[in-house]
DNA sequence: TATGAATGAGGGTTCATTCAT
DNA sequence: TATGAATGAACCCTCATTCAT
């Protein structure tokens, strides 16, 4: 699947991610133990920072959770804010050579393939979305410009979409970037209540979603039931 | 104006509310320079929950923005976390009252009156929005399933909405619940981008809104251009 | 005696010297309980200071000596550095201050004046004299500049007083500047190896320095017996 | 020169003096890469020591210092201490080497001998000079008695001239001990201050000094103008 | 109602040192 | 001989909170 694709190709650049941030005190882990130790660190901090949020989130207990004195730490990742930016450009990266690679089969429609990518791939990456969007603020504001930047990257892939599709003639997006926002804003809603084994399944959420974006930018109001 | 109705109401009711939870060490303060007090503490603690987060925040730095020491505040609440229970509970209240006092005059389609009363009322108490969506999970489990429990109340009256509306035949939303969440989503993401003074005024973002509402809820898809 | 007024006085001084460095989130102790603390807090940095060096000291260790949590230092001193610094400050202002009160009666000649000064005074004060030489390199830089600038103004005394005598014919120190720096380097070595109660008195050691010192300016040499 | 062979000759004595220190569990090294990393060590921490204080310093800059991981210093020297340890004994039998050796030519007073060569040599080593009396405190108990011991010889050097001197009628040291303690103070006081290139040279320095020292141990207080 | 002073816990981070590789 | 990774202790400092005044 795409996404696991992607998954592999961003744990191979972390290294050069990391050896990039000039001038900290701790270098990338180079053995093999050490990867198994950053590793570790970051599904941990991940899991916390998702559920307490960063600031409410101790060291120690991310040093807890992997098995490790808080010191170790350190060998990995020279400060804690480096570990949330850490996650969230890794994330960035993951999720957009993810849509790269997403190509769902027998899918023309470019919204549609849009939706249900990013369906599918926040739900599944619950944790990184969600801090992906709570801890921006947490972020120092170098980190922040960087991230900014990667997030309208994304956002200029459904507005290109969406301009494209206008230019046809098949959606009629009045103000593309903002229906952008719209429609992300309520596509990214969905992993806040959304809970697996419920009432509906993921693809039917993807249905019903893809109905509710399909008309938003369907191209002309049906005859005589407009509103008010 | 609606809000300040509510408002009044709100402020009338609070220090009610914090009496009624069980243990409370602290009595409401009862004189004019006290009420002032906890009113400053009040809009210090709104501001800088917004800008930094609950956990970030300290009660001294919340002192300091009212101009007092730090054991002054426990005269007003008992622990940091009631500030905050306080704010949420008085937002939720707040809107709900703005709500029903919201009648816009001339209006007559329900789905109208609350986008633009949503819309509204976050961009104008971005902050309290803000903390409300951003602060759920510092909550102690009781004040988290009395918010919980607001926040429910006013997402029903958007699924009655759309029930009726359905019922009507006005609207098509397939599955109401689900369809408020995204529309709720949806506008609720405004604030996170909307700045004052920009390309839009707010009365274009309400009829740019409004339309994609309308639209996704549109009982009809129009003759043959389905997409794909 | 003089320096006992100076230590009255220095105190006196004290929060108006605290209450200079703006920003500092400790105000000086304004209630007896707390100016007590601070106290305690100033001997038992300075004894520590003095015996393992400002770098090998812990803010435990301090708050142990005064018997309060480690916490507690800092509703009297800022930063570990602002204690140092206090103690510096206080000693040079004490100096000078005991200084202008040193008026050993029936001394006529300034010269002596200032060795019998010089050696009681530090020898009485072995420990703030020993950081104030010992610890200049842990001032912030700013503080140096201000340590720096007192030390100056106290080796100015010796240095006028050596001007003075050379225009008046009583002294012959060539440079003047040279020998302030070699008379006081050779006084301030006292404490470093002096033990009340052993072979010699302060006095003698005031006798022998004064020895020393008065021929090392003495304007001629006399006869034949010069060296080599 | 003189020093250059007295510090051949530490060097060489070096390794020996750490091997003979019983428990110690690092072998001395013996191949020349780890002589050559040893001597980077030493020259490292004495820069920083001089700079910062044993107690600031870090394994970690020392390390950095020299272009090697902590760990590795460990394959030079035991402990932090033992690097102190060995700079500090080499010194004081640097010193001493360097005093035998130094044989002025054409110089036959011995006090002037002394003079020369302290000065000499203390500008010249300034930084061995300065951590050899600042860190003494930092000494564990057994170095610290080595140490005091290497320098009560050499200070026993000067007060054997005084003594002789005065014997012979050339000095008129009251107390040669504690004149012996004024001198070196006076003298090791000058590279506290003293810059290369300032309004002084060496030689002026050395000049300058010579002639407090003589007078301030002449024998005889020239006629009428003792002071007071 | 507010303050100054304290507590006890815990924050992020650094330390000297060890040791398998 | 050097490294990467870890330890365990300690670092300075901040926190929410208490309470006598």
């Amino acid at each position: 699947m795409a996404t696991s694709a992607a998954k592999t190709h961003d744990r191979a650049m972390a290294p050069g991610q990391a050896g990039s941030q000039a001038g900290s005190r701790t270098r990338p882990p180079t053995r093999a133990k050490g990867q198994e130790t950053a590793e570790r660190v970051r599904k941990a901090a991940l899991k916390r920072f998702a559920a307490s949020g960063y600031a409410a989130v101790s060291m120690r207990e991310i040093a807890s959770d992997v098995g490790v004195r808080p010191g170790a730490l350190y060998n990995h990742f020279p400060t804690k804010q480096d570990i949330l930016k850490d996650l969230m450009l890794s994330h960035m990266a993951d999720l957009l050579a993810a849509w790269e690679a997403s190509d769902l089969p027998g899918e023309t429609d470019p919204l549609e393939r849009f939706v249900r990518f990013h369906i599918r791939y926040h739900l599944e990456r619950a944790d990184e979305v969600f801090i992906s969007y709570m801890e921006l603020r947490n972020l120092e504001p170098e980190n922040f410009r960087i991230i900014e930047a990667e997030r309208r990257r994304y956002e200029a892939l459904l507005t290109d979409i969406l301009e494209n599709g206008r230019s046809a003639g098949r959606y009629a997006a009045e103000d593309p970037k903002v229906t952008t926002r719209a429609i992300i804003a309520m596509l990214t809603g969905i992993p806040a209540w959304y809970r697996e084994g419920g009432r509906l399944s993921e693809r039917d959420i993807e249905e019903l979603y893809l109905d509710l974006v399909r008309k938003a930018v369907a191209p002309e109001i049906p005859h005589g039931d407009r509103m008010a």
